[in-house]
DNA sequence: GGGTGTAATTTGAACGATCAAAGTGACATC
DNA sequence: GATGTCACTTTGATCGTTCAAATTACACCC
């Protein structure tokens, strides 16, 4: 290495230094077998000699492939949920990394934003695919990508969508069995739920673990209660099942930040979490570790890999098998 | 818009249908000054009308300018500090966006592999400038880019370091001092300071504004405890001075972290934050929010605008005018 | 000996933009 | 009427790579 020092050596440079043609150079590079083995080490050793690295816009111009993914990042102020992106970013980029691809960011204020935004990068810097997050029911920038043919995956299941297409997504009716059942076994016997008000998909999908997990253990009261979102909400919500008829000893939550709230109550109720009644929160936030929170933790490192693992297979022309993943979370305990 | 579907437009799509050369259209782009109204107006109608966008890799390919930035990402885990830099990120990436630049994300294990990526950014995708986060004593990533001439600023001040760069940094003094300032108004006589272990620039400003003011006050306990980081050594902190000769009415903390392990001490000691005792941590992350925790906020987006102003003088050839600048940040009232 | 096939390599053109230099008129100057 | 100046516009070359087609070398066969 370090020879062309000032200005980056080209594929011109790297051939008249190992006497062959700069096809050959390419060739060495993209289709080795096409190459003598011969030769090959020769400007394998120009290129190493010379340090030279292609130079990913002259190729791009060509192929018009950029070996970039686009991902749009959120406004901060989502309640703590934001931190599990923040994971997902960097797990994304390091997966990206390992194939030779890089993570661009873009802005958004709603979808509609969002496609224009998908548009114009694709246009003008070449982006070659998209992550979604923050799926919804009814989300018009999955049909947008579909129709215009750009390569996508997401994180986030299809809420109530037919079309299909490569999706990862992480099992929150799992997460919450996973809660409900390490309760059960702690001898809980009335184990409540505190949630997000309807409508949402990832809080049904929550919800759903814990019911069907008290189903099947024969546990006829099962109260719950969703409120609003945030740590007060988690107060409120819990403050109204204490009062219940059935005041519950453990509660499983639908995030962390919901969790807190449910801490919160019970601290101001002289209840000791971790003794006298348990708290399961969801996400695994940095604040469930500060606050000995137990929490039900997202594989995001996985999900970030098989998004990449998706896109790859999509830009090779081929359907990704199983287009779709369903990753299990695991259950983090702590103090309560 | 909306006529050249299936291929995109080009330069010389646009020129034929306004009937002028490629570089009439190129020069209505780059440089209107050299085209004449009439045509101009023609140019516009046909870019318009062909919906055409500039196509980056060829431009980079001839200009060698990428419009990109890029920037380090970091694995989660640094406590609750990830937040603070979550929030850079977007409002980095809409900065950028502003003046038709894209931020680009990669990884690294430690400063040396920085340096690396680096070397290969520049050389393959051709980023024009680098953001840098956590700077810290005897950075050799500083000196590196300042030798390979390439552009960058950081978000972190020059800790001990001679050299003259750009950079842009929140004043935690003024931070402390803000806090400071409010508890005395309110009355308290005695403030403690919970901070990290010595040897951090940034935990030795933070505890600066502190000093300072009550120093200026001419208060003279003035206690304070240092050991470890998180929420446990807050917990641990707030215990020893409580437990000491001039027990605090208030805190002034180094992060929430910190300040959430004196909430907690606190409220084990049946004392609630709020009415007899007073905390404010820094940062201002959203578990303050979630725990009614006041906090020092940082101006984040004012961070990041700086910076990419920084970024675009230099890359005009310019020197940034200030070099630097330091931010106030301001103080977010709660319950504590 | 000449045709045929195959593997390895080279050559010319192209991707879409900008730079540098040259070309075109219109108008003023001597 | 030749020459110069100015404002505007066009032409040719180029950035670094890959594609498609052409070329070379050599072994094989009748």
């Amino acid at each position: 290495m370090a020879a062309g020092e000032r200005s980056r050596a080209t594929l011109n440079a790297v051939a008249r230094q190992a006497n062959v043609s700069r096809q050959t150079v390419s060739n060495v590079i993209n289709f080795p077998e096409r190459v003598s083995e011969e030769t090959r080490l020769r400007v394998l050793a120009a290129i190493e000699d010379l340090g030279y690295r292609p130079h990913r816009a002259a190729r791009q111009l060509r192929t018009s492939r950029s070996q970039v993914i686009g991902l749009r990042v959120w406004p901060p102020g989502d309640g703590l949920s934001g931190v599990v992106l923040d994971h997902f970013l960097h797990s994304l980029t390091a997966s990206a990394e390992q194939h030779d691809h890089h993570v661009m960011l873009f802005t958004a204020a709603d979808d509609e934003a969002e496609m224009a935004a998908y548009a114009d990068l694709t246009a003008t810097v070449g982006v070659d695919a998209f992550v979604l997050t923050h799926t919804h029911h009814d989300d018009q920038r999955i049909r947008w990508l579909a129709e215009h043919r750009l390569p996508f995956a997401t994180f986030g299941r299809p809420w109530g969508s037919q079309v299909s297409y490569p999706w990862v997504d992480v099992d929150g009716a799992a997460g919450t069995r996973l809660a409900t059942e390490h309760l059960l076994r702690r001898g809980h016997q009335v184990i409540g739920f505190v949630g997000w008000p309807p409508g949402s998909g990832v809080g049904e999908d929550r919800r759903a673990g814990w019911l069907s997990t008290l189903d099947s253990a024969g546990i006829g009261h099962r109260p719950e209660a969703a409120v609003f979102d945030g740590a007060e909400g988690g107060r409120v919500a819990a403050a109204r099942l204490l009062d219940g008829d059935h005041p519950p000893t453990a509660f499983v939550c639908a995030s962390d930040s919901l969790a807190v709230g449910v801490v919160t109550e019970l601290r101001e109720r002289g209840r000791h979490p971790g003794a006298d009644a348990s708290v399961i929160g969801f996400d695994d936030t940095p604040a469930a570790g500060v606050l000995g929170l137990s929490s039900i933790a997202q594989p995001i490192a996985e999900v970030a890999a098989e998004c990449v693992r998706h896109l790859r297979a999509v830009l090779d022309g081929e359907t990704p098998t199983p287009l779709s993943s369903l990753l299990p979370p695991r259950l983090v305990l702590r103090q309560t």
